[in-house]
DNA sequence: GCCGTTTTCGGCCCGACTGTTTTCAGTCG
């Protein structure tokens, strides 16, 4: 139903843009947006607290109330169809290639009815754009590249897989003579599950030489923009990068404009409008008069909140705690003493318990939790019970062979179909740490996922419960969970919810601010497969740090001692 | 269409780059 509406709004503002209808596109977006960042469903607000409840929605007044109302009675909304019947085409699909926005929408079906992006390439192909779209060559060969550009499939790119490249073009950038400061900015700073293209921005006293290098760099394959202050190109990973050359004056505030996001820009932009003052990429002004500009942290003050960690920089509430100087400590990048799920060549890692844990070690971890699988993942050659005990032994073995780093007896218990553990209750009891994860079945419907799920926290073993919904960024979507359940199970059961921190980024970070929110408490991992993964946990903290985490709200910020008191 | 510690009416985020525009519209971030 939300994500429905959600995408109703979103058109209805494209389409009313389309017809140059003032300002009430932009409203119709903040409804969207509203919509999508709530926790509720629209259907329960509106059964509880009728069309008033709707309109106590931030961005939702008379006029949209009355279209969700309409929307939940009637399974439709008649504005929709009539904007709809005037362009009856796959909106989003077309402008989501590069170029394309509503007016050109407008013009590809009124010249060639052009409804989506296969009538797009047939219509190219054709020739037909330049022959009576009244489109330009030049035009046309632009659409033609970003279509092949989406087609490869090259939209996002997950944040792991992005941010080492990124920070070795960064490198190579500061070799650049001329360059003083230099920061990347844009989602890759917020440091979001995906990222899209990296902003970069630099200060130097030889802009337009910066630029040449820039644009020359090697990797560079096309060149999209070039100008005095901002280029752009396409690097042969099919990654564009985006550089801007700054005045020493405005460095944090292009920092601040470009790393967003957007909507976290725009109520930004509002509160110094109300202030009387103007934001923009160059500074704070009052009138022509610069105010703050050289560093985020002196706009944000002038703006009368503190600054704060560009992980929570969406609009979600960040912006009212922050007038009230009451923003949360996020969990620091070096605050992880200990990582709860390491997997070893006993199962499908590809390393040894001791190799592991050397690795952890200079990694400046002080215990790891060594965790296989069992034995319902056979794939995995996962452990029986019998093996399971061996490998406690090893462990006692192994641990008392290094120093400086202690490993914990854990395991990753595979949770069955109908919620029991594949591992018996006698053999769980001797380890340090349980985690509990489903591996399959995962169509099951959201009742039955969820039940399944809580019978197995409620196992007086099971201290954690391990990627609790089981999607994977760019690869595989959660399964149905009613994860409001989930968290209250938690709270009364005392199970730790995992963020992994590995390329399954689960609990997502909405999840995780809800967890907190609820006292339940989290735990972050790498889930390393090898002696080089356990980088991941800095993307496991990212996660946390985007759901407010706080220190005292992650177990494995404390010592081994510590932390096993937290357990069950 | 929404909103209010200047307002229940009159505002609504801002600037760079491109194209074919000879003064501005479209798109993007």
């Amino acid at each position: 139903m939300n994500s429905d509406l959600v995408k109703i709004f979103q058109e209805i503002a494209t389409l009313l843009d389309i017809k140059k209808v003032a300002f009430k596109p932009r409203a119709y977006e903040k409804a969207a947006f509203s919509i999508e960042s709530l926790s509720e469903e629209v259907g329960e607000i509106y059964k509880n607290k009728g069309i008033k409840g709707l309109e106590d929605i931030s961005g939702i007044g008379g006029g949209i109330a009355e279209k969700i109302e309409e929307y939940i009675k009637t399974g439709k909304i008649k504005e929709y169809q009539k904007l709809k019947k005037e362009l009856p085409v796959d909106i989003a699909g077309l402008t989501q290639i590069e170029g394309i926005g509503p007016q050109t929408v407008k013009k590809l079906y009124e010249n060639l009815k052009i409804k989506n992006a296969t009538g797009l390439e047939e219509a190219i192909k054709k020739g037909l754009l330049t022959t009576r779209g009244g489109f330009s060559k030049k035009t046309e060969e632009r659409i033609l590249k970003s279509l092949g550009f989406l087609k490869a499939g090259h939209g996002r790119y997950y944040l792991g897989d992005i941010l080492p490249i990124a920070r070795d073009i960064i490198e190579k950038i500061k070799t650049f003579p001329g360059v003083e400061q230099i920061e990347y900015a844009g989602s890759l700073r917020r440091m979001q599950e995906t990222v899209g293209d990296l902003d970069i921005l630099i200060t130097s006293k030889y802009p337009s030489k910066i630029m040449d290098f820039f644009v020359k760099m090697p990797g560079v394959v096309e060149v999209t923009v070039k100008g005095e202050t901002r280029s752009a190109v396409r690097l042969n990973l099919d990654i564009h990068a985006d550089l801007r050359v700054m005045s020493p004056e405005s460095f944090g505030a292009a920092l601040q404009y470009f790393t967003g996001d957007k909507y976290h820009n725009i109520a930004l932009r509002e509160i110094a409008i109300k202030k009387g003052y103007k934001l923009n990429e160059y500074g704070l002004f009052r009138g022509k008069k610069m105010i703050a500009g050289k560093t985020e942290k002196e706009i944000y003050e002038k703006l009368g909140m503190a600054w704060m960690s560009p992980e929570i920089r969406t609009n979600n509430g960040e912006i009212e705690v922050a007038l009230t100087h009451k923003l949360p400590k996020l969990i620091d990048y070096g605050d992880i003493k200990g990582d709860l799920q390491v997997q070893t060549d006993w199962t499908d890692g590809e390393h040894s318990i001791k190799d592991m844990a050397e690795a952890a070690k200079k990694q400046g971890l002080q215990y790891i939790a060594i965790t296989d699988h069992t034995k319902s993942l056979a794939m995995t050659g996962g452990n029986d019970e019998k093996r399971l005990l061996k490998q406690m032994a090893e462990i006692d073995k192994i641990n008392k062979s290094l120093s400086g780093i202690k490993i914990l007896k854990g395991v990753e218990v595979d949770i069955k179909k109908d919620g029991s553990l594949d591992i018996a209750d006698e053999v769980l009891v001797q380890l340090d740490v349980v985690g509990a994860s489903v591996h399959s079945h995962f169509n099951l419907s959201e009742e039955d996922q969820t039940k399944r799920i809580i019978l197995a926290m409620e196992n007086q073993h099971v201290d954690i419960l391990f990627h609790p919904t089981g999607r994977i960024v760019g690869r595989r979507e959660a399964y149905k969970l009613d994860m409001e359940a989930i968290i209250k199970a938690a709270k009364r059961t005392k199970t730790i919810l995992e963020a992994n921190g590995s390329s399954r980024l689960d609990l997502k970070d909405e999840h995780i601010r809800k967890a907190i929110e609820a006292e339940v408490r989290i735990a972050i991992d790498s889930d390393a497969h090898s002696i080089d993964q356990f980088s991941f946990l800095e993307y496991g903290i990212a996660q946390a740090r985007r759901g407010w985490a706080e220190k005292k709200d992650v177990i494995n910020t404390r010592s081994w001692q510590e932390m096993l008191k937290l357990l069950k």
